[in-house]
Formats: structure tokens, sequence, C-alpha cells
DNA sequence: CACTTGACCTGTCCGC
DNA sequence: TGCGGACAGGTCAAGT
């Protein structure tokens, strides 16, 4: 589910809540939710302090003082959402579901498979829905040799990623469509479904057009326009459309900016035809069928 | 090789 | 209300 802005948003929140606080427990109940359990992963991670929280691509990083990192992917239904101590007790004294929007008080719950429980009696929820989502404990200085870290592409939002760059890296799929390519994670980082279709609307590009048939300025266009979409996502705390929250349990709000994403039988905010929602690269794909000429 | 399809899971929605 | 099938934002492995 979460893609760029999502992860991000996780990030930003979770670097306000748990940078300096120590491990004091560790629950998980599927294993391949928290795979290399090989070793007593337990009374490795007790003790370990928190020292950064990263992102990368779709992949969150936590560092510990140990020089192990929690390597998190939260793929299509993956949440992770601190409960702190003084937020428990309110939750106790008014009710599970206060705040409403917010999961504070709900948890655990059947979707979460870990918890990290912290010196403070606050808790940190990995909730997965559909199991696809993956936590790894390993060291800090090996994730660059993980194989998705080897292949993945640039981020698009870093300062030195430039037009030409963007351009250069899709040149490289040439034969396939600009959809598929803007999904590959080895071309660009962070991207999925919502921001593909989003930005495809933006830059008036049919999502089944050959890379090669996309003139540079074109391309240039929708990398302008990928941009300006991650951006407003990440201002507006990313898409939630039925499952992501951020580390406080609370939904996004993207999806109510979106042109296309979900708008399926609406009109098209720029010419007015109704949206469509077709299946390209093998994923559910929306698209103004006028101002998104087919190449 | 480059590209596409199925598998991993559970929940929900839609049609009968 | 029940049941079968399609589908859901991601990524690999296996297939063409």
């Amino acid at each position: 589910m979460p893609e760029l802005p999502e992860v991000e948003t996780v990030k930003r929140g979770l670097e306000k809540l748990i940078i300096g606080k120590k491990v004091t427990r560790v629950y998980f109940d599927w294993p391949k939710s928290f795979p290399n359990t090989s070793t007593d992963i337990n009374s490795f991670l007790i003790g370990s302090g928190v020292t950064d929280v990263r992102r990368r691509a779709k992949v969150l990083i936590i560092d510990l003082d140990t020089s192990y990192s929690l390597v998190i992917h939260l793929k299509m239904t993956g949440q992770l959402v601190y409960v702190g101590r003084k937020e428990l007790n309110i939750s106790e004294r008014f009710g599970a579901g206060h705040p409403s929007e917010s999961l504070i008080g709900k948890l655990p719950d059947k979707s979460t498979h870990v918890i990290f429980t912290f010196k403070d009696d606050s808790n940190l929820y990995f909730n997965d829905q559909r199991k696809f989502g993956w936590i790894r404990l390993i060291p800090t200085i090996e994730i660059p040799n993980i194989d998705f870290f080897k292949k993945v592409g640039p981020e698009p939002l870093a300062d030195n990623f430039t037009n030409k760059d963007f351009i250069g890296r899709f040149r490289r799929r040439n034969n396939t469509t600009i959809k598929a390519a803007l999904l590959d994670q080895t071309v660009i980082a962070g991207v999925g479904n919502i921001y593909a279709d989003e930005s495809l609307w933006g830059a008036k590009i049919h999502p089944t057009t050959k890379v090669a048939s996309l003139t540079d300025a074109k391309l240039n266009k929708l990398f302008i326009q990928l941009r300006n979409v991650l951006h407003l996502s990440i201002e507006k705390g990313g898409s939630t459309d039925r499952n992501y929250v951020n580390a406080e349990g609370k939904k996004g709000s993207y999806i109510q900016f979106a042109q296309v994403f979900r708008r399926e039988n609406q009109p098209c905010y720029r010419c007015g035809l109704l949206i469509i929602k077709t299946r390209v690269a093998g994923r559910g794909t929306h698209l103004c069928p006028k101002c998104q000429i087919a190449a």
C-alpha cells in the first residue's frame, strides 16, 4: 500500500516519537513478518536504543545503538503505529476509539503481528492485514548489500536528482510502457500505482504509451508532475485509500486532492470527460481518455 | 535478455 | 444472508 509519500510520512512521525527509546520487549506471532528469527531476536533486541529513523524508496530503516537496524517494508497493508503510555491512559479512561480517527486504544488487533515495547511502556505496533510486509534485523553496515538496495533507482525528490537523470533512466526502458517503467523500482525509487496514475494525468501521457515514443520534453513534463504530486502528497500526509495510517494511527488526506486515482466515472478536472479505469502493467489504471492521448 | 504473469495473504465488495 | 469470484496501493520468482 504505502508508496514514497506514505513511508516518508511514517518516517517523519517515528523520528519524533521513538528516537532515544529503549526496547524492553519484542512480540511477534507470524514468522514471515519477522523472518530472521533463527537467532534469539528477543534477547538480542532487548536494551537496544533507537538512534535514527530513515527511508530509502518504500523501505523504512530504524537504526539501533547496537550497530544493527530494523529494516521494514510495509508492502500493501502494513502499518507502523506508535502508542505512547499517556495516550494509552487517555483511551483507558475515555474508552477505545478515542480520538475517533485514530487507532489508539484499539491496538493490538488481529492484524498486529509484531510489537516493540519501550522502557516507558509505550508500544510500536506493526499491523499487516495481508501479511506481505516484513521486518528484518540486520547489521546497519549490511543494508546496502540487500539485493533490493543494490538494484533500486535514485530518489526522485533528492536535491541532486535532475531532469536529465530522470530522462536517462527511463530511456533504459524504451521498449516498455511508461506506466510499467514508473512502477519499476530499479528505474526510480518509490513510485507506486497511485502516483504513477496521478503524474501521468498531470503530464497528459496515456499509461500504455511506449517510453520510446515519448519525447524528452514529454518526459521532462512527467518529471515535473511526478515531483509535484509526491511533494503535495507528503504535505497532505499521504493517501489513505483503505489501510494506510501514519505513525500516530491517523489517515492521510491526499486522496481528496487526487486527479484520477479512484475517480472512475467522475469528470476530469481539466476537460470534464469521465475518468475511466482500465488495466495496464497488471494494475488498475485510472486515466482521462481525452487528455491522455494514446500514442 | 527484457518483459509479463503468478504467488504471497486477508478482507471487502459485487452479482447471483 | 450466503457464496463465488474479482480485486486491492508491492515485490519477487518463474515463465514466455
